[in-house]
DNA sequence: TCGAAGACTTGGAAGAATCTTA
DNA sequence: TAAGATTCTTCCAAGTCTTCGA
C-alpha cells in the first residue's frame, strides 16, 4: 500500500458531507481472531485452522455418501426430462475425473483443488502472482453490439440441461464454521447450522402444494373513451386497459418509452379480439382512460369503507385459503415458502430508463410452470381445469419449487423457500464465512493491486485499478448489459463519460448503477492510482469503456488465484462488515438503550452510504419536518414561558403564578364526515391560530415543567436531525444482505440491547443461525 | 472460447400492519 | 379513538456469478 490516501485499510465512506467519513485502519492489519464463533469459538478455531484433517476426514465419508447417492441418483432419473439425466451424469464424471465424490463436501474439496491447480498453472505461465498475462477481449463497444443477440436463442426454444449448482454448492466447507460443539437435538429439528451439511445434493425429499394463481379477470364493463365516444372493449383488451388505467396518476406514464410500448402491445391485443368499434383505435393520445381509472378508485375507497370486522374475517378466510401454499416439508422439516404466488399479468414497469417499461407482461398458465418436486411424493393437482402443468421434474441439486420464463426479459422466474430456510440461512452463513475468510488474505491483495498500479501490462494495469476502486468504493463489479435493458453501469462498465479527473488525485463519479440509482461521488483516491487510471482515457470518446482489456470473468477468475471462491461481490460483503465492526466497537456502555439505538443506526447508515443504498424522498417529507419545527417551536416558547413564571414566582417567594401556554386546536372530525370533509376539517385546525390557555403554577409545578420541557426540546431537535439525515438513505438492504448480523447479535449482547429491537420478526427467523453468537465475537 | 443459460442474491417501492400521538 | 407515522412484509426487477454447450 501506499502512504497517502488509500493507505488505510478501511473503504472510503462515500462523502457527502466533506467533514464526514474519514476513518481509521484500526484491527484491520492484524490477524483476525477466529475463536469466536456463534456459541462455540473453540469449534470455530478448529475449522478455521485444522481444515486438512477435516478435509480429508470428510473426504472419505463423501466418498461413502457419493457411492451410497450416486445409486439414488441413478434411480430417479427414469422419471427426469433428459435434459436433466444427461447434466447429473455430466456431473458426476466430472466429480470422478477430478477425483472426488458426489457428496457436497467431497465435490467442494475437489474445486478447491482445481482452483489451486488453475493458480498453479497460471502461475508457472505468467510468473508469480503479478503481471500476468490477460488474455485480450474484443471492446465493450463491439461486445455491446453482440450482446443484441442476449435471449434470442432461447425465444428459439434452444434448451439446456438444469445446472444444479448454486451458490451454497461453491461455498468451502472449510468456510461453514461449526456454530455450536454440542450435539444435542433441537426441540423442532431445525438447527441446520448444527448438522454436518453436504453440498451438492440440496434436498432427498421434498413435497409441496405447487404455487397460487391470480385470480381470472372480471371485467368491469366501464367503457374507454376514445376520441369522445364510448367503447365497450371484450374483456382481454379491457383488462390491458384497465392496467394502463391504473398508471394514470403515475410518472410511469409521462415517459414516451412507456407509452410507446404498452399501446403497441394494446393494439395487437385488440387486434386479436377483432372488435370492430375497437379497430378504430389507433393513436394512444386519443385515448381517455379516465372512467376506468374513477371505476378503479370508487373500488378502492369502496374496500376502504369495509367495516374493521368485516376486514377482519376477509384477511382470515383469505390466509385459510393460501395457507397449504405457504409451507414445503424438505427432508421432513416443514419450511416457510417465500413467493408461491405467481406473478400476475401487468405491465412492465422497470427501472429508470427501461426500453422495455410499458410492454404487456402476460398471465402465466400452469403449461409454462416446471414444478420441481421429490420423486415419490404426490405431485400437486394443477389448479386450474383444463391446464396441465408444463413439466414435472426431481432435480436435488436446486433449491427452487417452481420455474416459469418471464415474457417480458426471458429470464426465469423462481419459487423458492423462504428466507428464514435452511437453504437461504445456510448461503447467507457460507456468504458471511467468505467475506471473514477475506480478512485474512485483505493485505496480500491491497499490497498486489497497490503493485499492479505500475505494471508493464496495460491489463494487469486496468485490473489493480478496477480491483483498487471495487474494495475501496464499494462498488459493484458491472456486468456488460444488453440493449433491452436499462443503461446501468458497475466498476468494469463504466465508460469515459462517467468520471471526470480533478487535479492532483481527486475523481468524480456520476452513474446510474444498479436499478438506475445514481452514484455521485467526488473522492481523492490514490495518487498512483489518479494518474495511472488517467492513462485509461487517453484517446477514448464519452461513451467508450474505461476498463477496456478488462472483463468481469477475467477479473473474477484472477480474484480466484487470490483466495478460493472469491468474486467481486465478497468486497462489498466485507467492506460493509468489517466497517460496522470497527464502527460499532466505540459504543458508550453507560447510555440509554435508546441512545444506543440511535448510535446503532448511525453506524447502520455509513454502511448504507459506502454501498449506496439510496430510497427516493418520501412524499410527506417536507410536511412532517415542517410539523416538527412547528413542535419545536411551540416547545421552546413554552420553555421561555416557563422560564419566565419560574422568576416571576422566585420574586415571589415560591407562590402560585399565571404563566400562558399557546395551544392548538384539534380538528372536529364527526362520524358522518366524509374523507373530504375530513380533510377541510384538518386544514382549518392547522391554519387557525394557537388559543391562549392560562396555567397556576407553583414554583416546583414549573421546575419540573421546565426539565420536562428541556427533555422534549432536545428529544424533538434530534428527531428532526434524523429524520433528515435519513430521508434519502435505506439502512435496510445493507442490514438485511450485508452485515454479519453475528456482529450485531454480539453488539447487542456486549451493550445489554434488546435483540428485537434492531431486528424485526423476520430478520430473528433469517438471522436465527447467529443468535447464539458471544459476545467477543468479531468479525 | 465465449455467449448465454440458469440459479441465486440484492434492491427499492408499495402496501399492510402496527405503533404513537393527540 | 382516529389519524398519522413508522415499521414490516411482499413484490418483482435487476444484479452477480458459474457452468454449459455450440
Amino acid at each position: 500500500m501506499t502512504s497517502d490516501s488509500d493507505s488505510d485499510d478501511v473503504p472510503l465512506i462515500r462523502k457527502r458531507r466533506k467533514s464526514e467519513h474519514m476513518l481509521d485502519g484500526e484491527g484491520l492489519g492484524t490477524k483476525r481472531e477466529r475463536s469466536v464463533s456463534v456459541g462455540n469459538g473453540e469449534e470455530d478455531r478448529r475449522m478455521g485452522s485444522g481444515t486438512d484433517v477435516l478435509e480429508k476426514k470428510r473426504t472419505e465419508e463423501g466418498l461413502q455418501r457419493k457411492k451410497v447417492k450416486k445409486e439414488e441418483e441413478e434411480e430417479d432419473f427414469e422419471d427426469q426430462p433428459r435434459s436433466v439425466i444427461r447434466s447429473t451424469l455430466v456431473h458426476g464424471k466430472k466429480e470422478d475425473a477430478g477425483g472426488s465424490g458426489v457428496n457436497g463436501t467431497v465435490n467442494r474439496s475437489s474445486r478447491g483443488r482445481k482452483d489451486v491447480r488453475i493458480a498453479e498453472s497460471r502461475k508457472k505461465q505468467n510468473g508469480v502472482g503479478k503481471d500476468k498475462a490477460i488474455t485480450k477481449k474484443p471492446s465493450k463497444i463491439q461486445e455491446r453490439k453482440k450482446t443484441q443477440t442476449k435471449g434470442k436463442s432461447a425465444q428459439k426454444g434452444k434448451k439446456r440441461k438444469p445446472r444444479g449448482v448454486s451458490q451454497v454448492a461453491k461455498v468451502s466447507k472449510n468456510e461453514r464454521v461449526k456454530i455450536r460443539e454440542s450435539d444435542e437435538e433441537d426441540d423442532d429439528g431445525m438447527r441446520w447450522w448444527d448438522a454436518d451439511q453436504g453440498d451438492e445434493i440440496k434436498w432427498s425429499t421434498l413435497e409441496h402444494h405447487g404455487v397460487l394463481f391470480p385470480p381470472a379477470y372480471k371485467p368491469h364493463g366501464v367503457p374507454l373513451v376514445y376520441d369522445g365516444h364510448e367503447i365497450f372493449l371484450d374483456p382481454v383488451s379491457e383488462e390491458v386497459a384497465t392496467f394502463y388505467a391504473a398508471k394514470l396518476e403515475t410518472d410511469y406514464v409521462q415517459k414516451a418509452t412507456f407509452r410507446k410500448n404498452f399501446f403497441h402491445d394494446f393494439q395487437r391485443v385488440l387486434k386479436k379480439a377483432k372488435e370492430p368499434l375497437a379497430l378504430k383505435i389507433k393513436t394512444l393520445e386519443k385515448c381517455d382512460f379516465k372512467r376506468i381509472w374513477d371505476h378503479l378508485e370508487a373500488e378502492k375507497a369502496k374496500k376502504k369503507e369495509i367495516p374493521p370486522a368485516e376486514k377482519k374475517r376477509i384477511r382470515e378466510e383469505e390466509q385459510e385459503r393460501i395457507k397449504k401454499y405457504t409451507v414445503a416439508m424438505v427432508d421432513g422439516r416443514e419450511e416457510k415458502v417465500g413467493n408461491f404466488r405467481v406473478e400476475p399479468p401487468g405491465l412492465f414497469l422497470g427501472r429508470g430508463e427501461h426500453p422495455l417499461a410499458g410492454k404487456l407482461k402476460k398471465r402465466v398458465k400452469p403449461e409454462d410452470i416446471t414444478i420441481n418436486i421429490g420423486k415419490n411424493v404426490p405431485v400437486p393437482p394443477c389448479p386450474l381445469d383444463g391446464h396441465k402443468w408444463g413439466r414435472i421434474i426431481h432435480n436435488n441439486k436446486v433449491t427452487w419449487l417452481a420455474t416459469w420464463k418471464d415474457s417480458i426479459t426471458n429470464g426465469f422466474k423462481y419459487v423458492w423457500l423462504g428466507a428464514g430456510s435452511a437453504f437461504k440461512g445456510m448461503s447467507d452463513h457460507a456468504k458471511f464465512e467468505k467475506a471473514r475468510m477475506l480478512k485474512d488474505h485483505i493485505d496480500k491483495i491491497r499490497k498486489e493491486y497497490t503493485e499492479g498500479f505500475d505494471s508493464k501490462n496495460r491489463a494487469v494495469r486496468q485490473r489493480s485499478i478496477a480491483l483498487y476502486l471495487i474494495d475501496k468504493l464499494a462498488l459493484r463489479v458491472g456486468n456488460e448489459k444488453g440493449e433491452d435493458e436499462a443503461d446501468t453501469v458497475g466498476c468494469c462498465s463504466l465508460r469515459v463519460e462517467h468520471v471526470k479527473f480533478n487535479d492532483p488525485q481527486t475523481v468524480e463519479f456520476d452513474f446510474l448503477g444498479k436499478d438506475s440509482i445514481r452514484y455521485y461521488n467526488t473522492v481523492e483516491i490514490d495518487r498512483k492510482a489518479y494518474v495511472t487510471m488517467k492513462t485509461f482515457i487517453v484517446g477514448k470518446k464519452n461513451e467508450e469503456n474505461i476498463f477496456d482489456e478488462l472483463t468481469v470473468s477475467s477479473l473474477n477468475d484472477y480474484l480466484k488465484e487470490l483466495m478460493p471462491g472469491l468474486s467481486a461481490k465478497v468486497f462489498r460483503t466485507y467492506n460493509a462488515s468489517i466497517t460496522l465492526d470497527r464502527l460499532l466497537t466505540s459504543t458508550t456502555t453507560k447510555d440509554t438503550v435508546v441512545n444506543k439505538l440511535v448510535f446503532y443506526n448511525q453506524q447502520n447508515k455509513e454502511v448504507a452510504i459506502l454501498c449506496n443504498h439510496q430510497r427516493s424522498l418520501p412524499k410527506a417529507h417536507g410536511a412532517q419536518m415542517e410539523k416538527l419545527s412547528t413542535k419545536l417551536n411551540d416547545a421552546k416558547k413554552w420553555l421561555r414561558e416557563l422560564q419566565r413564571g419560574l422568576k416571576d414566582s422566585k420574586s415571589k417567594g415560591g407562590e402560585a403564578v399565571t404563566v400562558i401556554q399557546l395551544v392548538r386546536p384539534k380538528p372536529v372530525i364527526k362520524a358522518e364526515m366524509n374523507e373530504k370533509q375530513r380533510a377541510e376539517e384538518r386544514q382549518k385546525a392547522e391554519n387557525s391560530s394557537p388559543e391562549k390557555v392560562e396555567r397556576r403554577m407553583k414554583r416546583e409545578q414549573l421546575e419540573r415543567n421546565i426539565a420536562a420541557s428541556k427533555e422534549k426540546i432536545v428529544k424533538l431537535e434530534a428527531e428532526r436531525q434524523t429524520k433528515d439525515d435519513l430521508k434519502t438513505v435505506a439502512l435496510g438492504t445493507s442490514k438485511i444482505n450485508y452485515l454479519d448480523p453475528r456482529i450485531t447479535v454480539a453488539w447487542c449482547k456486549r451493550f445489554e440491547v434488546p435483540i428485537e429491537k434492531v431486528f424485526a420478526k423476520t430478520l430473528l427467523t433469517k438471522f436465527a443461525w447467529a443468535m447464539e453468537t458471544i459476545e467477543s465475537f468479531k468479525f
